[in-house]
DNA sequence: GTTCATTACGGATTCCGTAAGGATG
DNA sequence: CATCCTTACGGAATCCGTAATGAAC
């Protein structure tokens, strides 16, 4: 058995069990996974992936259970190089962080500023993607850091730490008839067609909740992942929109105005994601404490041996963006 | 890197960082195990190890950490082939208990020559050794399971799951003045010569503690790490012998007498201890309940999972032997 | 002077890439 | 017939063991 082996059939598992394009992927060749795959599956004297001829069609139990120690076994390759390069020199490395297009849009700029400051020599490699697949990678260890609001927490060893809350407003063109209301209820919005963020993304779920909760069918008439796409379309007279507090710039988005909200809908939380067991080097615990002041190295280590049963206490912090 | 890489360094650590002792250990040669750490060390950018000239004097403070991380990788490794066994063959395999003297004497017969009915074809290794020595190596994968009563909880991914309660008894010389008394005190039994257990085997430190509490000091004229040898000096009339009473044979040692004390000791508890995360065979599980009717596979399973704060409930089971 | 790790070197093995073969949908 | 995995084969790199070297206690 090799590492080798190892990070082919975990790489195979995580390219819907195609060979080829896995081989494409880590820059190697085709015969050469598969003779790999051979010898490990002779070596342990099982199959990993069931066969419809020369065709991989499935993972066997037993392959499953291998391939998610081999996973493992990955990340834990992984910690003794940040180990080593913590040791050699704390001030060079990568940090590669997941996130969503609203906290990369307004939520982390200052924070990224500040760290890139402090730490030049420190790579940092952002992947953009849903909520979901920020919190998947985070799992795997495809990135070190998940930044996210709308998590799933199915993934038992994601380490989900509050970075800070904050709630929405709503943004209509000057002359909106909401503009007049003193008092605005979700009854009013409800009335409105609205633009704001599709399901899956920045607290979507939570603002379906409030109307539900009101007996309110608010009218969608246009769902976007990010904030920018639905200032457009408020522009557009579409509708008006509900975003997140941060993402309305009172300088740039001076031809809108943001009616306040925080009465109508609950705070979201945006949360810093983790997986348990992986090394942190010190300038990643200086990045989160940079994101969240109140997330020292103390906290966020006393939160990664705790298990998920054991929530952390938290305080809130001051409000700023969302997913 | 390669496994092979974080065997060898392991296995240094484990060897007094005697790297020619290391490599007898392993059937291999020594500069194959110098060259793959120096290649190891020059990957990694670090030394693991300080040398003085060309000695290895002690393990950096990176070195500490690789290796630990190397141990839960060679863990997992094992974990992977025996995952790979079970799926292959459930009844194949190899089954490596660590446990005492005592264990191995007089509680464990009957329970192993049960599963060796039961599994023909599982090969069956038992390590003696210390207390602490079986604890050591349960921590650091070397044996499957450790069965033993003085157990040091210092090992954090040790698991203990509760096996059983037993009391000692005192044995006597016919015509001993301990015969005639109708009701002994912990009073008389410090006014003889008391031949026992060496402290850290069996229950001694529960059995000091008794003495201590009536602030008494027994004569311990003779500590032994096992019972056979206690009995020897009982019947040189070295002393009265305070053992565990699964220890006294009514027959083989029906010279002796066996005096009841069950009053006089708080009851001691032997423990099985599994490595946490191992991956656990199912003839591994059906030992164990060999072993402990009511250490099911579900309730094994959940205290692997639990934390060290969270403690097993369990209730007491026969009184057997000690360590 | 003994113990111990590193360096040097040669043989065997392994690994990996290109090319060809055979099965699937 | 296009895709995909396996087998075949040759060159390169790696690994490992013996022998020699040099430092430490």
């Amino acid at each position: 058995m090799t590492l080798q082996q190892l990070r082919y059939i975990w790489e195979i598992a995580q390219h819907g069990l195609n060979v080829s394009h896995t081989a494409a992927r880590l820059y190697t060749s085709q015969p050469g996974i598969s003779k790999q795959l051979a010898l490990l599956e002779e070596e342990l004297g099982t199959s990993i992936f069931a066969r419809s001829g020369k065709h991989l069609t499935e993972i066997t139990d037993a392959g499953r259970q291998i391939i998610a120690v081999a996973g493992e076994v990955l990340a834990q390759v992984q910690n003794i190089k940040h180990i080593a390069q913590e040791a050699a020199d704390e001030t060079v490395g990568a940090l590669t962080l997941g996130t969503t297009h609203n906290q990369a849009r307004y939520a982390l700029p200052p924070v990224v500023a500040a760290f890139m400051m402090r730490y030049p020599t420190v790579t940092l490699n952002i992947h953009q993607g849903t909520p979901a697949q920020v919190a998947e990678q985070a799992a795997k260890g495809i990135v070190d850091v998940a930044i996210t609001t709308e998590v799933t927490e199915r993934f038992s060893n994601l380490v989900l730490l509050p970075y800070y809350e904050w709630n929405r407003c709503i943004l209509v063109q000057p002359g909106h008839p909401l503009t007049q209301q003193p008092h605005i209820t979700l009854e009013d919005v409800a009335a409105c067609p609205i633009v704001t963020y599709v399901s899956g993304f920045s607290g979507r779920s939570q603002m379906d909740e409030a109307f539900e909760q009101h007996h309110l069918q608010p009218q969608v008439v246009l769902a976007a992942a990010d904030a920018d796409v639905i200032k457009t379309y408020v522009r557009l007279g579409l509708g008006i929109g509900i975003v997140a507090r941060m993402a309305y710039d009172p300088i740039g988005d001076s031809d809108l105005i943001a009616l306040h909200a925080d009465h109508l809908f609950q705070r979201s939380l945006t949360k810093i994601g983790l997986r348990r067991g992986m090394f942190i080097r010190s300038f990643v615990f200086d990045f989160i404490q940079l994101c969240a002041p109140h997330l020292t190295r103390e906290v966020v280590e006393q939160a990664l041996t705790l298990r998920e049963d054991q929530k952390i206490q938290f305080s809130a912090q001051d409000e700023r963006s969302a997913d």
